[in-house]
DNA sequence: CTGTTAGCGCCTTCAG
DNA sequence: CTGAAGGCGCTAACAG
């Protein structure tokens, strides 16, 4: 009943297994006389073969998957992103493999093996850290990897993210369209590209606007709710309190208008509007809310996965040899954000 | 570099391949001396052995994979269960594959044959509708399922669900005791039985707080943003409104807010508060949020997982003959859901 | 407890 | 363009 073999189908074509296997193959420009495939086909229709991928791994050493390495599931972005790549990845006969490093650098190394146990053909990761040796070890190993989100000090590696820069500059130089002129920016672990490219863009903006920085308005920090909760605490014990707020990510904001939300409740009328990247659902009831940077993360996907078929499609080729110690050697795609105005401040 | 198989093990600890694979074996009380066992261990050590999961699989017909298929990935519920789910295979030396069926029942048997094609040893589904006779032929083909969230008709497949009917109970009752009378329930489509469950817990509460249930106060009908947003702006033009609604799931009590968000800023003054299921991070946000159910997201995959596993080892025991015609016969577990209370609707 | 011996289902030279 | 034959790396009886 589940035992249709090749064996089976070139039988009943009246051909050879050999035969089969070429009319079957995926990618391939096959071999095969036009008359031959056909008999071929309706006799795996008929039989209700089915290719056992995993004999077809053991021979070609590739399983056509590719693995989602990311700090954590339950996240927006990352879930538009799988999004992204499962649609990518399906269209050329790839499967998608999740794993979940929990924002250790440990476990994402403990990932890595037996994702590359598993055979993985290639991975994208979006890097737990900062640091990223284990990631350095991956792609000596020979393993094709694109990064997402952000880079990673010292890995020479693929990469594609969003125009961070250009983001929070566009938002902040919305925000001085709208005629503020005292903007804070808030959050960020100045060793992540991510809030260092954001922080750039926030400074252009000040500067093309004419406005010197004021160093106690940039509070940088983590990049979590925590601190965004509690940066926002500290601003609002400011004598002079800025007017608007740039937020390095969607946590900080989060717990910035967290952190807010108490202050009204408490009868606090503030009137802070807050710009800060990524959008979700919930947007238009976040009561700060003026800007929002939308992130393509599905695109990203789907940039990353075709990036990685291609570094797969060079190391078949070329492979074998040293093991890629070229394999692509950082090259880097930007895709650009999207800004959006919102109605928070205006309550 | 990358070609160390069983066979150099054997020769470095001077044993044969047979041991070696003995003594790497999973699960099995592989029956190998101590000594043997550690010389056999320090020669994988020194080798830098990987095993061959392809291979292993080729021979057992098992992946140590399992599958979750759902209908979307952008979704909290689906990423705490797949972060669940996670977890618990990592512990046993399963790895997740993640499918999206998109919605559609059509793209779903899909992915199922992908999958099945891929040899995962079993697969966890959020079903996209309410039939399901793809399910009930993969259920026929062997292939151990799980169902997670909601039962299919006609389909006698194992399932791990939220107690709707005690969450929607509790829910209703929590605002009966803050004194509301005039409640409404929104949104649900009756074919699908986590939202005939609710109803039913929402109309015992009633019944039991000595309410008779005013038909027009019951708005059934989809289970999207849209339908909320749709039904909460039939009932702001009642003449009589309720004072309290019980929202069927996430995405239509966020439609309902949206509605009423537009409704405040138009000028209106309602005070409706809202009671319906999960929580985000953003729960605290939305405006007239009073109570939440809060569904075991993670322990549910934990469960479906562990289920699963157990179909697994039982098939491999029973497994052959008949394509497991009892694939475990519709065994359900229920999760209860949590209450919580919000400050919604005391702005 | 350990070794020998067949394959698992497919791909892939190498001939024809 | 097609067929024959030899593994890929590992496991699972069977023997010893």
């Amino acid at each position: 009943m589940k035992g249709q073999t090749i064996r089976d189908v070139a039988a009943a074509a009246g051909v050879s297994i050999a035969t089969v296997s070429r009319a079957l193959a995926p990618d391939k420009a096959a071999r095969v006389a036009e008359p031959t495939r056909r008999r071929i086909h309706s006799a795996v229709e008929a039989l209700g073969y089915r290719t056992n991928h995993t004999a077809r791994s053991l021979k070609t050493r590739s399983t056509r998957t590719v693995a989602i390495v990311a700090p954590e599931l339950a996240n927006d972005f990352f879930m538009d992103l799988a999004e992204g790549m499962e649609g990518e990845l399906d269209a050329h006969g790839y499967t998608l493999l999740i794993a979940c490093s929990a924002n250790s650098g440990e476990e994402e190394k403990k990932r890595f093996s037996v994702l590359t146990d598993r055979m993985v053909d290639g991975m994208v990761v979006i890097p737990a850290g900062a640091r990223g040796e284990h990631l350095k070890v991956m792609a000596a190993r020979g393993v094709p990897v694109v990064l997402v989100d952000r880079l990673v000090e010292g890995v020479n590696l693929d990469a594609v993210l969003s125009d961070n820069e250009a983001g929070a500059f566009e938002l902040t130089r919305a925000l001085l369209a709208d005629g503020y002129r005292r903007i804070a920016f808030v959050g960020g672990d100045i060793t992540i590209s991510t809030a260092r490219e954001r922080l750039a863009g926030f400074g252009r903006a000040l500067a093309e606007g004419g406005i010197r920085p004021e160093p106690d308005w940039i509070r940088l920090g983590g990049m979590g709710v925590e601190d965004g909760y509690r940066r926002m605490g500290a601003i609002l014990n400011f004598r002079r309190r800025p007017e608007a707020l740039v937020a390095v990510n969607l946590l900080v904001h989060l717990g910035m208008e967290r952190r807010l939300l108490e202050d009204r409740r408490s009868g606090e009328r503030n009137a802070m509007v807050i710009a800060g990247f990524d959008e979700t659902a919930y947007t238009p009831f976040l009561p700060a809310c003026r800007y929002t940077a939308v992130q393509d993360a599905a695109g990203m996907g789907k940039q990353a996965v075709r990036r990685l078929l291609e570094l797969i499609a060079l190391k078949r080729t070329q492979g074998g040899a040293e093991p890629a110690k070229e394999t692509g050697g950082g090259r880097i795609i930007r895709l650009p954000v999207r800004i959006v105005r919102h109605r928070g401040g205006l309550f």
